[in-house]
DNA sequence: CGCACAAACTTAGAAAGCTAAGATAAAGCA
DNA sequence: TGCTTTATCTTAGCTTTCTAAGTTTGTGCG
């Protein structure tokens, strides 16, 4: 163990306490999460077309892959994610250069107009989160974030190295 | 707006700088989860079972609203872990007290049986997340992440004091 | 007692996410 | 040139979570 506590500090309060850590963190996500939900839908815009459209708003024209790259989410995700934006006229999807395999998404006029209406709403939420931190608050929160978030993408990396892996979610071919 | 800052850090940097707020706290969340469930598979429970498990152990014999409060999860999620817990052997739910509706979760031998072995795991994947941050650190980041926590579900219930709601998951009766 | 209202659990169906395993096109190499 | 490998997008099917709308059982009041 490396972070030794005196005995003092009871055993039980230390698990309470590091328990605690990782439900904060889940709450505040779902909250984040609802809170801009709540208002995107005001514009008929859904949580997952956001996150492709606040994308594509800085680059336009990029491939599936890239953009689950930058979204942090895996390829099918996003492959719904984009029929769907497609379907109600966000983006095009067409391949370039003559390149069959590779398709790029284009916004479309509908697309881009969004885009004035919806990062206000983003911003407002934002920061009705942060009422109440200071500067320094944020600045510690910033980076206690990216720590954990690095410390537990190299944990799972390595346990990835190791052979341990995610649940499969789809029944693997069974006894046969 | 409450924090200006200086006319030399652009508008854009802020924008970025806000909105990257949430991204991180759904990224810290999920590799929360993901290490926690990786850990989690290796003794056959799933993400959903430990929460309810964790909740019974501190309290056995709690009712499915019960549970769902505890759990900051609504009934219906609660209800289908519930059940495969019951599939599974970890769980019984019965009716007492003569009472035919509320139905109580308790832990088989089975349920209680594998709390030594996954309480480890959890504090094991806290202590990895937090490694390198100091006690000052994790203080501000437990206080700032309630702040943001309070700050959103207020807003949320004002949201829907005003008629905001979250948008419907199953079609509503349409037409007729 | 009987009926209205409330409490508790269930069912229906959707979104968003994932892993695994195709299919097809491009690139690289012998 | 032809074959193998790699890239990219798709499909299948599962989990977890939600909202909305039942169903059933208790409770309280006239």
């Amino acid at each position: 163990m490396k972070y030794e506590r005196p005995a003092d500090s009871a055993n039980e309060a230390t698990d309470v306490q590091e328990e605690r850590l990782a439900r904060l963190i889940r709450l505040a996500a779902r909250a984040f999460n609802r809170s801009l939900q709540l208002r995107l839908t005001t514009e008929g815009v859904t949580f997952g077309q956001w996150i492709f459209l606040r994308i594509l708003w800085q680059e336009d024209g990029l491939s599936q892959r890239e953009l689950s790259e930058r979204a942090n989410l895996t390829e099918p995700t996003a492959h719904t994610a984009l029929l769907r934006m497609v379907e109600q006229g966000l983006i095009t999807r067409e391949n370039v250069k003559g390149n069959k395999r590779r398709q790029h998404a284009f916004l479309t006029p509908r697309g881009w107009e969004l885009r004035e209406r919806l990062e206000p709403l983003a911003i407002e939420a934002n920061d009705i989160a942060v009422e109440g931190l200071s500067a320094d608050e944020l600045k510690i929160l910033r980076r206690a974030l990216n720590v954990i978030i690095t410390n537990l993408e190299r944990d799972e990396a390595e346990a990835a190295a190791r052979g341990m892996r995610m649940p499969p979610t789809r029944i693997t071919t069974s006894v046969l």
